[in-house]
DNA sequence: CACGGCTCTCGACAAAAGTCAAATTAAGCT
DNA sequence: AGCTTAATTTGACTTTTGTCGAGAGCCGTG
């Protein structure tokens, strides 16, 4: 890919702003451009990650609460979102420094891992823009076609596109009618290698999602809302990469789960870094689930959900001894 | 370390204006502050690296010259410095660059050894602030009491002051009288750990030295011009770590050399990443002895620097065939 | 070759950010 | 306590930056 002579000009234009610290004006006449030009580079430098700016998550992590998590739920590192009055939308600030904990995690040449749902499109849609050209984004689990606008595919897509990465998209439904198709697609070379590089990635980004007649597997059809009753009743606690897990963070034993083209679980606990977000107070349990099936490292939560879980584990230690 | 008021406040103002993007005036309202306030917190955020605004020096190893050097010498990467009639210091260019380089090329956890010289010093003088706590600088040779700011223990510390890092320094003289004091104080426990640590460094920063009435060796007094002289004419090629190497880029055999207290060639060799930075053109020779010696695997030079090499490798190259 | 459609560029104005000296508060010291 | 000194904070002012519509250049097309 060469550089147009456009692109040379912002990144001077960058240079001289941003490193020498020149003002505006002065990068004009540098280059003999208007000023007003100068400004329009700068911004283009900015969303296209040719400038990085950004803000130490430290603030979230300092939180005595995080601290207290951290060793109760043996977690590598937890940020809490403040939640009160003076902020408007407790999901977006959770989004926001999400967005900001993932951009601190990656490293040069990182493969990542990204699953899909609300959750992660909002982190997507709020990220800022970098320039990691070394960087491969993949695709945890198969397709869903749905009304929405985060499919599993535009979640790594997008995110690919606002770290300058490439992405790796995985060609396989979600979701297949019958065992059998399932078993046969999961052993299509094609499947069976992305799914094989899962294991070999370095960090994973993902939620976990609610066992109820709002999740997405029943919006998108993959499930009915009495299936999902029905496996709820069985012990159902929460949804993973498009997969259902008890509330050991087992795989739970039903047709659904082998109809479906995933990652699995064992792959993902494979990944070094498992950066978990959730957004809803609603996601308690599911959440629980998650942590005690090992499939979360970094968590990103709201106040009011951190302190439920220090509670319950604070609880649950009584309890054995 | 616990984290004062204020500190907070710093963080919640960059944290507002720079993650979620609100104006200043917004962010005032928020933390019931005076927008001046909020205008202070944030240079003082910038200040002390709680927000980080880097630039890609992408546009630098663009350069074709810039992809040939690496070819050429077979170095990892090669960043060059224009020097047109725009910039109107180059050595300050390069070492503006040499700055960015530097903070792009440390990861989290890093230990990082740094030499001395005013190219180091620049270079620490113009480098922006960053957070990165787990970091820790280690001053690679011996100090020289000297009249200029840029002493190897100033270097060292300055670099780990603005990278908000640990610093090492080294207790001890650069250049002894006699031989037989130097071997006792390498034998020194706490030297001889110093010294062993180096090897374990993640990344090195230094330039090489010209042997000339110039140097900072001679300058300091660690070296008469005559002596100096001298071993130029046994073959000194260039000073590195207070060090003389010959144009193989081998330590030079000579009494000064075993007077010294520094880290040992091999040591600096086994850092994964040794960023070299050259400012003047003056220091041709030392630079072909130090990439000889295989201490260099990243470079920062000036655009006329940087055609001398390729001219000399291509003629070399030429030779030999 | 004239015509839209397109992007790029610029001047002028509005908005936002930086700065400074005065005022206020906190802190140290006798 | 009473005084001095240093550090914060602020309102008012200046400088710098962002934005928008107008105009200029460029290309493919009819």
């Amino acid at each position: 890919m060469a550089i147009r002579p456009a692109e040379q000009l912002i990144h001077k234009a960058a240079w001289l702003y941003y490193a020498h610290g020149l003002r505006q004006d002065q990068v004009a006449s540098q280059l003999n451009i208007s000023r007003a030009s100068v400004a329009m580079y700068l911004r283009k430098a900015r969303e296209t990650g040719i400038v990085n700016i950004s803000t130490s998550t430290q603030l979230f992590t300092d939180d005595v609460l995080a601290r207290k998590l951290e060793d109760a739920l043996s977690l590598d590192a937890v940020w809490i979102a403040p939640e009160n009055a003076h902020i408007a939308d407790p999901s977006t600030e959770i989004a926001v420094l999400a967005a900001s904990v993932f951009l601190e995690l990656v490293k040069k040449g990182d493969r990542i891992g990204v699953a899909w749902g609300r959750t992660v499109y909002m982190i997507a849609d709020v990220m800022s823009y970098a320039d990691l050209q070394d960087v491969t984004v993949v695709q945890l689990c198969g397709n869903l076609g749905a009304p929405y606008s985060y499919r599993p595919d535009q979640c790594t897509m997008e995110i690919a596109r606002r770290l300058n990465a490439k992405g790796l998209n995985f060609y396989a439904p979600l979701v297949l009618s019958t065992e059998e198709l399932a078993r046969a697609l999961r052993d299509e070379p094609v499947i069976r290698e992305q799914l094989s590089g899962v294991s070999e990635c370095d960090l994973a980004l993902y939620s976990v999602g609610a066992v109820d007649a709002d999740s997405h597997l029943v919006k998108c059809g993959a499930l009915t809302p009495g299936e999902m009753a029905d496996l709820r009743s069985r012990g159902a606690a929460g949804v993973i990469a498009g997969q259902i897990i008890d509330a050991d963070g087992k795989l739970l034993g039903c047709s659904y789960n082998r109809r479906v083209i995933s990652a699995e679980l064992a792959s993902l606990r494979a990944i070094a870094r498992r950066l978990m977000v959730v957004q809803e107070d609603s996601k308690f349990e599911p959440l629980l689930a998650a942590i005690a099936g090992g499939l979360c490292t970094h968590l990103v939560v709201g106040a009011h959900m951190a302190q439920r879980l220090l509670d319950h584990a604070r609880a649950a230690a009584e309890k054995a001894s």
